[in-house]
DNA sequence: CAACTTTTGCAACAAAGTTGCATTCTTGAT
DNA sequence: ATCAAGAATGCAACTTTGTTGCAAAAGTTG
């Protein structure tokens, strides 16, 4: 296996293709979540905006990245972390956070979110949890 | 005062216009969260696209609405609750809930949010939790 | 009820997202 | 290495969502 993108490809059944690596590349790289605008002009090539709606869509059903809630009803998204490798919908359960300063939407890995008891009848599926404020860089 | 969505407006100053009183007796009518094409099929009289989405900026300004994240790029409102009436922006500290089945966005004003500890550096500013599964109706 | 300010509707636009189809690329088997 | 089958891409066309400027129609205050 060559870099991590092909790596990862290959891990989810995906065949390789210049799109997918380079939409991958770009999210290792920058290290933050992505919309898709942010992957429309940032991609070392050029690619079909089509091909980038479908290309999330492909990653996302494979879990190899996840949304993140805004409520800019801008979808942005991240890579998964390495542990949660099983395909299909799965629940990431780190704390997203956006920075009022930068703009830059980040997964804090390292906080998890607390239990939350709701009231009886509720079926828990799936909780997100996003704090926006300053981000350490900011300060 | 006759009637609470008069009585809303009033206390936030604003002019008493069909529109706005249309779209927030559809806000207390309905109970759960809106997005804006609820709010554009659901009026009794039709009103232009472009109303309906000053007079939601214009509610969330004054803090009359506020708008809850959500994976689908959809912003969805939902009406304050009594105790939060000051003007601008403020923090709702309550869990939203999206029913899978039933596709409505709930406010559970009983269950705050709890308090996390992120990394040193972080300035948290406002805190949005999002928990989707099955709601007590839908079981 | 008259002037003054706000709000609304319209038109026109920009951005975001979707679908069908023909072409091109990947892959796996020869 | 080549080729056929299946998958991915690009293009065109379209729908939905959101924004802006401006004139007409409301609401508000004295």
């Amino acid at each position: 296996m060559i870099n991590k993108s092909t790596e990862i490809l290959k891990n989810s059944g995906l065949s390789i293709t210049a799109g997918r690596k380079s939409i991958l590349d770009l999210f290792i790289a920058s290290g933050n979540a992505l919309a898709h605008q942010d992957i429309e002009s940032g991609c070392s090539e050029q690619f079909d905006r089509v091909t980038i709606y479908r290309t999330l869509q492909t990653f996302l059903d494979k879990g190899i990245i996840h949304s993140i809630p805004a409520t800019d009803s801008i979808t942005r998204y991240a890579l998964c972390n390495e542990t949660c490798t099983t395909t299909g919908h799965h629940h990431d359960n780190h704390i997203h956070f956006r920075c009022e300063q930068c703009s830059k939407t980040l997964c804090l890995d390292e906080v998890s979110i607390p239990v939350v008891k709701l009231p009886d009848g509720y079926m828990i599926h799936e909780i997100n949890m996003v704090v926006t404020g300053i981000c350490k860089s900011c300060r």
